[in-house]
DNA sequence: AGCATACATCAAGACTTTTTGATATGTCAA
DNA sequence: TTGACATATCAAAAAGTCTTGATGTATGCT
């Protein structure tokens, strides 16, 4: 356990690009209880097909999804592990930022 | 407590989005420690004046950074309350993400 | 085989961000 | 008050990202 944050700051910077858009973290969030086919996912968001195709795909590169592709529909699925390689970082950069946060919490801020 | 990630899911991108440079992760990470005026972070990172002056002013106008002068200098420092807020949205996503990681690493992945 | 469905990829343009060098502002010291 | 230093801001070019509509590809149905 190193004290320096990230590995490569190179690879933290990709991985908050690809959280760094709106459209993207809905998608995030419609995957955070399990896989859903693209189809679902354009009802939900309302987002073309190739809109919600290169957000899906920029995602993927960034090691945030992985796809399983079943029959005609394609399943995408939230890589936990990746969210949690950008949340050790944020963890080493915030240091007591929990800690912080539950205190103000507490406080009534 | 919502179950819901995040109050506006614009703000959070545009936290993630002044976290997504590498420049910029590198002016956090040497703020981890306490503040900084510009011209150490000048000498760490290897970035000329105004380019470094931008960087600065966009983590600060994400709200992830404080400024305060004396005299001649301008301290900056992180505000851990942004960098709780990002962490927050990260954990709301990632669910068991941290324990899912912990896992990891106790299996020596 | 032929067609429909689900999705990916591509190409062009619009838009945003980053870099650079030049100039402006605020502060101190002589 | 002049000059030097620390920093910010600005303007233009370069680079990157996002959106859109068109086309491509895989799969399943008939």
């Amino acid at each position: 356990m190193t004290t320096t944050p990230a590995r490569s700051l190179g690879r933290m910077a990709g991985l908050f690009r690809a959280l760094a858009d709106e459209t993207r973290l809905g998608i995030l969030v419609r995957l955070r209880d399990g896989e859903q086919c693209v189809c679902d996912l354009a009802d939900a968001l309302d987002a073309g097909q190739s809109r919600l195709s290169f957000h899906l795909k920029t995602l993927k590169d960034a090691g945030l999804l992985r796809d399983r592709r079943q029959g005609r529909w394609v399943y995408y699925a939230l890589d936990r592990e990746a969210v949690a390689e950008a949340l050790d970082a944020l963890e080493a950069l915030g240091g007591s930022a929990r800690g912080f946060r539950l205190a103000a919490a507490r406080r009534g801020d």
